[in-house]
RNA sequence: GAAAAUCUAUUCCA
């Protein structure tokens, strides 16, 4: 059983989760029964896919094979819950564990806290990190880094510093993802000179900076349009020996493509290729949305095409973008017929799909048709 | 032999 359970967790680590469910088909018929460790395994491979409504079949299927789920499980399965954005049913199988009489724990909260914020229930992530601390659960630095980041998305900047400052009163010393998330918080909330002291605080005493927490300061630099510092940083972090990523590529494409240096963005872009960086849609979207606002729908189709050829799915972001292009060069027959295609292709149109294209007919004075969409959207996303 | 991977990127309008 070990033997089995140690192969389905590597299945799952390297996301052959198909393989891993088959695997574990096939010890079952061969007469090896799964244990709690073999289940909680499978579980959390189907969490991290995005596939519940499979982790919570085995988690049925291993009660009713008399095997009790520990607090390894119901933490995992939690943190699965809270991937597929189902706080209410994490809650209760929070509830739940409590009063089957197990104990919550470290991962437990941290799982759960992370959940909450996620789905914006602030208070209630407060709560369980209180509530943690009086059952004598003490926090670590995945904890921390989960409450900070959660207070400074919703901009409780105040509160966030004060865990910073318990933090350093614990064993739980801020490491490099702290200030990354401190710095991409504060950057976000359009504070770049607090952002760019921590950046030197990490660079004079540590923890030292990584490719993320360039990442972060380009993106920031980029999103305040100070494209020379985004830039000097970008040099910097190569001279380091830092290999940006995509990401991190996608933050500089769309910087250039937002201040109207197309040129920069498609040097970028190519840049990617020739560092052997591999591109993904995300970055795809950026350098469609750079090519767009400029002006140049040919190559937006072109780029479209070859996106697809390479293998990627266009996702809604993705059509968006080249909608609006096609609306802003006023060929609302081709918009439309895009509008079709990504509802054939099963990638459904979203608010901003629909402002984009009622915006583009009302443009050009087709107001009977915008009004239609209109409608059409109303009853989409008012039923 | 099982659990958090915690932090960075893209679309309309404002």
């Amino acid at each position: 059983v070990a033997i089995y359970s140690m192969l389905i967790h590597g299945l799952c680590k390297a996301q052959k989760i198909d393989d891993a469910c088959k695997f574990f088909e096939q010890m079952k018929e061969k007469g090896c029964r799964p244990n709690v460790v073999t289940y909680t395994a499978l579980i959390g491979g189907l969490g991290k896919a995005r596939r519940l409504a499979d982790a919570v079949l085995y988690y049925e299927e291993m009660q009713d094979q008399g095997c009790t789920p520990n607090v390894v499980t119901y933490s995992t399965l939690i943190d699965g819950m809270g991937r597929a954005g189902e706080v209410e049913k994490a809650c209760k199988l929070f509830g739940e564990m409590k009063s089957r009489g197990c104990c919550p724990n470290v991962y437990t909260y941290t799982s759960l806290i992370r959940v909450l914020f996620k789905a914006g229930r602030v208070d209630l992530a407060w709560e369980a990190f209180n509530e943690m601390k009086c059952r004598n659960q003490v926090p670590n630095v995945f904890t921390y880094n989960v409450v900070i980041d959660g207070l400074l998305k919703v901009k409780r900047f105040q509160d966030a510093l004060h865990v910073c400052q318990e933090m350093c009163r614990t064993d739980s010393r801020p490491d490099q993802v702290t200030y990354n998330t401190l710095i991409s918080g504060l950057g976000k909330a359009g504070h770049l000179y607090e952002a760019q002291e921590l950046f030197h605080q990490m660079k004079e005493k540590g923890p030292s900076p990584n490719a993320i927490t360039y990442a972060a300061m380009i993106d920031m630099l980029g999103k305040a349009e100070h494209v020379n510092e985004a830039v000097n940083f970008f040099v910097e972090m190569k001279i380091k020996g830092f290999m940006p990523d995509v990401v991190c590529y996608s933050s500089l494409i769309d910087m250039f493509g937002k201040v109207g240096q197309l040129l920069e963005a498609k040097r970028c872009f190519e840049e990617m290729r020739k560092q052997g960086c591999k591109r993904n849609v995300v970055v795809y979207n950026c350098i469609l949305d750079a090519l767009g606002k400029a002006g140049y729908v040919d190559e937006v189709a072109l780029t479209f095409k070859e996106m697809q050829q390479e293998g990627f799915v266009p996702d809604v972001f993705s059509f968006n973008v080249v909608i609006d292009a096609y609306c802003n060069a006023g060929d609302l027959k081709e918009a439309q017929k895009l509008f079709e295609e990504m509802k054939e292709k099963g990638c459904y149109p979203d608010l901003i799909t629909y402002s984009t294209l009622i915006k583009g007919l009302a443009e050009v004075g087709r107001m009977a048709e915008a009004a239609r969409l209109f409608e059409e959207m109303e009853a989409t996303y008012h039923a």
